[in-house]
DNA sequence: GTGATTACGGACCGATTGGTCAATAACTCA
DNA sequence: TGAGTTATTGACCAATCGGTCCGTAATCAC
């Protein structure tokens, strides 16, 4: 029909989703993600109604990929203990280089609901909801927690606080070391190893 | 001398601090920050040198005011796992109402770390460490923590990430049973209830 | 080719940002 | 009382914010 244009959507949204993760929604500029995507207002603009669209669009990229990541680590082979740990140190590896930790984006969005439409709180919260049964579901993969829906349920819910306070504490340049040491702690308590 | 101020400074801080903790440091405008206060900008600026300096010193408020509260609840009587209980509780406590729920200053500030100077990076990452520490001396209370370092070390940190883990999740609009659940189980895991 | 359609880029918009200035009001000390 | 000092106030500043408009370039169907 007319002119196709010159810049892959799917690229762009990575890079939109870097700026708002490392920025949040009111630190990052316009500009910030005109220079992150390499693009033109205008031309972010025919795609996302506005800055709003974008930080949502970015939510659910994140959704997409990384939480996706975390989800395929868990459903992984071994004792929900060996997935645990796959994952965890999955997150610990953010440690390892000297760049800046981005901590996990669900978090930050949390932080960010202030400025947010609903919309964004209730996809942060599907996520970490979604994020929860995964790690319900891994827990189902043997005993005790196979047949035994409360303390499964109440596990998952330890786990998860455990999951974002790393992040957090990644994320504040807590000393790495001691994130290893309560990681190993943490996986020590889940039965059946 | 001269004519003295009508306000007092330190109300007009916990004030700022609020608006901090609620809105995050871009999120927060000067305008939100007179509204809150009741005092107009110049009043403002001739405390603190500017928006930075008003951040810094919430972040020393919070510390000094709510990190104070976590600490002396830690240090009252009772078994490491009872005091513990009293923390979390207190810190469940906040799911109660309707209202919006503010989560954890120090881990909304780390996620404006990327607008923020040094300083306060230093000053929220410093304060997590001294919650570390008083979790260490708490557990330090009661066998086999008392004798056995490596095994504290490990358990505050696991505890710590679980701490901020369970205020983000409280923030993000969780269920409160779910985390009540979560609770329950970590404390079940401390040593010598 | 030509016309229709779409993408691109930069100028441009009003509103809001953090921050300053100067005039006025209120106080203390002598 | 009057001199000196400081608090308060609202007008004001340049810069930046998110967002729009429009002229030009590029590509299609025909």
């Amino acid at each position: 029909m007319a002119r196709p244009r010159e810049f892959d959507p799917q690229e762009a949204l990575g890079a939109i989703m870097g700026v708002f993760w490392r920025n949040g929604f009111e630190g990052a500029s316009m500009q910030d993600i005109e220079a992150a995507t390499g693009l033109n207002k205008q031309s972010l603009y025919r795609i996302y109604a506005d800055k709003r669209a974008m930080y949502l669009a970015a939510l659910r990229h994140y959704d997409e990929t990384e939480v996706a990541r975390a989800g395929e680590i868990l459903s992984g082979p071994g004792s929900p203990r060996e997935r645990f740990r796959r994952l965890f140190n999955d997150v610990l590896a953010e440690t390892a280089g000297d760049g800046p930790r981005r901590g996990c984006f669900l978090c930050n969005a949390s932080t960010d609901e202030a400025q947010l439409e609903d919309d964004a709180r209730a996809f942060v919260n599907g996520a970490m909801r979604r994020i929860e049964g995964a790690f319900r579901d891994t827990l189902a993969a043997a005993a005790p927690y196979t047949d035994d829906a409360g303390l499964r349920k109440a596990t998952a819910a330890k786990l998860l606080a455990f999951y974002f306070g790393l992040r957090v504490l990644i994320k504040a340049n807590m000393p790495a070391a001691t994130l290893r040491a309560g990681v190993r702690q943490a996986l020590d308590e889940i039965d059946g190893g």
